[in-house]
DNA sequence: TGATATTCCTTAGTACGTAAGATAAATTCC
DNA sequence: GGAATTTATCTTACGTACTAAGGAATATCA
């Protein structure tokens, strides 16, 4: 169960490699945006209401994850809404709020767009063990968590 | 030289985790860029003049990089220049051009920034062997790169 | 030389964000 | 129960950063 043969890298190099993979998906995402008719928080928001399935989740909610004002997040629902990405509910129980949920066909319309370069890293991944992807994964996901931490209490 | 074992995973699961962390990273820039009085774009392309590293970088190219037009790069760089980050020198061989360098100081500035959270990042990888940061910062290098290509010739 | 291309900048218009406050609904405290 | 406060969303005015189109200076090629 031995992975093929990689170059040595130190811990700087990681990050590095890291930092040049979020500042070019950081440009792609806006001309990806920009083919749905959304801006790049837009899709942040969207993500995170695909994400919640089902579990309410409130422009309140959004104007944290995306970091932007509670004004901003009116302006990014009317577009989403205007799009047929989600629709906005009353909610029954505190009728300030506004229930978001996403039109099932939207989720498939964004990944439609997304579907290519998803192939291509997929296809990268083939050239990777099982270990190695679980290595890779875990990574990832604990790197995410943190980033998360991070900006929520040092932000 | 066994790897810690790390919970099973698909490559669905290592391109859903970059996913998120590439969303985070995109939300945390731009409390990044505003803490140094710069816009997103902005950081993309003076991380491209530091990579360049003492090659002549034009406005032409960082256009090319940030993906964005030529008039914007005026912005880009009247912001960059105004807070000492980059400086214009005409060239000398073609007097159109403009040629970008970093400003020495200006890259220890922006690294004091970020220092902070790239030190969780190097802590979390201290918990990885160093075959297993090989692989990641294999797989990392070679997906920055598919990125990169995949932006270049499908946009 | 003259025509065309390239490179950066300027201008006008647009999109997306913030800040401050309005409105409506829920909660808390007599 | 009613008044005061808090909460959640939306509205308005305005700022910043982008695009699109075109201008000026320089380079390149027939």
């Amino acid at each position: 169960m031995e992975g093929k043969p990689r170059p040595t890298a130190s811990a700087a190099d990681a990050i590095g490699a890291l930092d040049d993979l979020v500042a070019t998906n950081l440009v792609g995402r806006q001309e990806f945006a920009r083919n749905l008719g959304l801006s790049v928080k837009d899709l942040v928001c969207f993500a995170h209401v695909l994400e919640a399935e089902g579990a309410p989740v409130t422009a309140g909610d959004l104007a944290g994850r995306a970091h932007v004002t509670t004004g901003a997040v009116t302006g990014i629902l009317n577009r989403l809404e205007r799009g047929g990405f989600v629709v906005r509910r009353p909610d029954p129980a505190d009728r300030r709020r506004v229930r978001v949920t996403a039109v099932p066909a939207a989720a498939e319309r964004v990944q439609a767009v997304y579907g290519p370069y998803y192939t291509l890293l997929a296809e990268l991944c083939t050239d990777y063990s099982p270990d190695e992807i679980a290595v890779l994964t875990d990574w990832l996901t604990r790197a995410g968590a943190l980033a998360r931490t991070y900006l929520e209490e040092s932000c």
